[in-house]
DNA sequence: AGTGCGATTGACT
DNA sequence: GTCAATCGCACTA
């Protein structure tokens, strides 16, 4: 599959439209064993001043990669047991985010499936820790320019996103309430419970 | 230096 | 449907 890297200069400033402008874009791995990629079909942005962003009491050591130009990497341990992928967004030295949710597999899906210890296609990549884990996402990928080729970048999709729905953000106990996560309506590869995939 | 908790997942009833 | 695992980090003292 041929992939034309995303543009720095095409990202939209405004973190919650980059998160609907990265649904139907690509997020492709680039391993020794081959290719791994995916199309983003479920995003939420982690907007300045949100009380449920990792940004909102400034910059700490773990999250000074929010800080970077938009399209650069932001990888933490959650819960103790699951990595997460995040885009930063907003101009340089605002702490802003994207997080990646879901992908829909394309390419190197038998190394995922190893890699997830499952043979499930829908169970590969749907939620951000399964989606780190089956494409090998880790620290090492933290503050890494995913505008550029290289062992991990974004990529711009086939075609069009589809229809497009909007809704709240899952698991989060504060600012629960904002609108701010998108996915692609009907596409089985979004995580989530089906009451809020309408 | 100690402590509580989280943008989840998988196993189990 | 419920629930424990697991650990780096930010906050308190």
């Amino acid at each position: 599959m041929k992939f034309v890297p995303l543009a720095r200069s095409e990202l939209p400033v405004d973190t919650a439209a980059m998160a609907r402008f990265l649904i139907g874009k690509a997020v492709v791995r680039e391993t020794s064993e081959g290719v791994l990629s995916g199309r983003i079909v479920e995003t939420e942005a982690y907007i300045v001043g949100d009380a449920a962003g990792h940004t909102f009491r400034g910059m700490t050591p773990r999250t000074r990669s929010l800080f970077l130009e938009p399209g650069h990497a932001y990888i933490y341990l959650n819960y103790g047991t699951s990595y997460m992928l995040n885009v930063s967004s907003e101009a340089a030295g605002i702490g802003a985010g994207v997080l990646i949710r879901a992908l829909e597999p394309l390419e190197g899906v038998a190394i995922m499936q190893r890699n997830r210890g499952t043979d499930q296609l829908r169970d590969l990549a749907r939620g951000p820790g399964r989606l780190a884990q089956a494409l090998e996402i880790g620290p090492w990928a933290n503050g890494l320019d995913l505008c550029q080729k290289g062992p991990l970048w974004l990529a711009q999709g086939d075609g069009e996103p589809g229809d497009i729905g909007q809704g709240v953000r899952i698991g989060l106990t504060r600012d629960a309430d904002r609108p701010l996560r998108f996915y692609v309506r009907g596409n089985r590869f979004v995580s989530g419970p089906k009451s809020l995939n309408v």
